[in-house]
DNA sequence: CTTGCATCTGACAACGTTGTCCAGGCTCTA
DNA sequence: TAGAGCCTGGACAACGTTGTCAGATGCAAG
């Protein structure tokens, strides 16, 4: 800028205000400063910028893993929201990882990003409060914030699985297995908890055999699924936890003989092709996305709330799979 | 930090060692700054320390949609590239809109990322000239770069469209379709080239009624697919251009009472579960981040290298689809 | 006791930008 | 033509950090 100023044969403030389209330069001096800064090729550094201001206009996403597809369209969301707002995204993944969730959190704080977006990892977030004390924005998408009071955007996770057990049961199917995450995982635990409120209101008492928990690679889903299709009286009928379960569940049914009724819990691509067709509980992760980003902004606003917990309603979408009765 | 320093009744500078872990300090001096950021919930400003350093331990990623399931794991794997070498990653989506390329890649040079990982949509990349004499490492994915010298790391694109096509004619088909995106965006006019090599090899002369360019959304896919299929000599495969074209043609050849023969171009979920599975040309989307950034950081590391242009195979994934006969 | 050396500490400038404030030149009016 | 008021342009400090360098302190050896 220095440089800029010194070739046009101006002040360095006039400078700035070229840059930054500041009223009170002649139209005469603007060109003779434009020419200078593009001969230069001068870009102004915003870490000054921001240095100076205060505000960095750029917002930070903590997420699980950008390559499930649940999270890209939520992050294009946030990121759509975002650029309205002329702000950037910085965005990282926890791995699932509560420490490198932390650890993501704070270096975004270092950066000094006006707000931040997290779909927590972990289940204590006390470590983010001097960060919301010094003025950060914060939201929690997904999954609730632990131990702090913060603003929470979720899906009916419990509503959802509850609508989803109870279509099978409307169905005539009494023994119905749930495979799921780890139940330290928020989201998991309530669609653990939608589905025994399901079976309760219907008077059926759940037998340990039929839930797995906990199990998340493929090859231990596959075998959780098989053990509770075997033996004398298996499950007529799938509750899968999330979009990974049931795609490796959908994979141990087609080499069954017999039908088995399955719902998933997020809708997956192509799951209308198959036949039959998967009948999923589905969630707008755009919507999640959508929200969570402008309540930041309305935070930063200083439209100042305070906070608050929204739940979105989820989706049963029959396609077949959810509606096959009991093979008995 | 001052204020630290003042809390500790130490020096400022001293503050700045702790908090780098510079040696030098007595442990009892370490011990009451220590006390002290704990006690204020200071956090280093890393704009000023930017500021300071010139190097910002961040690098940019341009593409093109991050809800597109192409880009999630590629998105990814320049993350964790980056997060090996202590980097954050800022990222942004171009909506295959040159000028919003342009926009986003300048505004993170103006945040002084160190490197910028980016897939084009536009074609005409001079306009970062004056960024990578400043010292801004650049790497183009997917695309190569326009009117710039710089690294490249590609899909083997005509190859990958060759070897599938040529994969249907061996199974019998001569009248063969190819569905693609806009000629404008390199990969679709590679894959094009690809099918007319194919073909070529064959002896198969292309009839104009056989390809369609520039279609994009699902429904102008549909209705492109409908036509090539229809007529007195219609098509008996179908080569589709990309994932989100092959989905459509998958909707449309499910309706259809004849079997049609279907490759496409990138894999796709659940491709192995319908009926019948879905061939693929595939492409490594991870090893094609992680590739780029890798070069990326050997370009900052110093390791200065001349800008080449990488080229990653395909791989052909038979799983039923691309194997059927021509039904006449 | 003095000197020399090593170790630790702090004052200061600089990074590139922007906000504040003032100077100088201009126009307009009396 | 002089004074008031407006408009443009520039000097300077400040943002929070780190590199440089010199001063202070302590200890050992002569």
């Amino acid at each position: 800028m220095k440089d800029v100023a010194a070739r046009a044969g101006v002040g360095l403030k006039t400078v700035s205000r070229v840059v930054n389209g500041e009223p009170g330069v002649t139209p005469d001096t603007e060109r003779r400063v434009q020419e200078a800064i593009d001969a230069l090729g001068f870009r102004r550094n915003d870490s000054a910028r921001v240095l100076r201001k205060g505000r960095t206009a750029s917002i930070g996403l903590v997420l699980e893993d950008l390559a499930d597809p649940f999270y890209g369209p939520l992050s294009r969301a946030v990121e759509e929201v975002a650029r309205a707002h002329g702000a950037l995204l910085i965005n990282g993944s926890s791995a699932e990882d509560p420490d490198r969730e932390q650890e993501l959190a704070l270096a975004l704080c270092a950066r000094r990003v006006d707000g931040l977006v997290v779909i927590p990892a972990g289940d204590d977030h006390r470590y983010l409060e001097p960060e919301i004390r010094a003025g950060v924005a914060t939201v929690f998408v997904d999954r609730p914030a632990g131990k702090i009071d913060a603003d929470v955007v979720l899906s009916d996770n419990h509503g959802g699985a509850r609508d989803g057990v109870a279509h099978l049961i409307a169905h005539g199917h009494r023994r119905i297995g749930f495979i799921g995450d780890m139940p330290r995982i928020h989201t998991a635990a309530e669609r653990l908890r939608g589905y025994r409120a399901a079976m309760e209101d219907a008077g059926i008492p759940v037998e340990e055999a039929w839930t797995s928990l906990g199990v998340t690679d493929p090859e231990r889903v596959r075998r959780a699924a098989e053990e509770m299709l075997s033996g004398p009286a298996p499950v007529t009928a799938v509750f899968a936890g999330n979009n990974r379960v049931t795609v490796t569940v959908i994979r141990v049914l087609a080499e069954l003989s017999r039908p088995v009724a399955l719902i998933g819990f997020d809708d997956i691509e192509l799951a209308d092709l198959l036949n039959p067709g998967i009948t999923v509980v589905a969630q707008d992760a755009a919507l999640l996305g959508r929200t969570a980003a402008e309540r930041l902004f309305r935070q930063l606003d200083g439209t100042l709330l305070a906070p608050e917990r929204i739940e979105l309603p989820t989706r049963l979408i029959t396609r077949g799979s959810g509606e096959l009765p009991p093979a008995e």
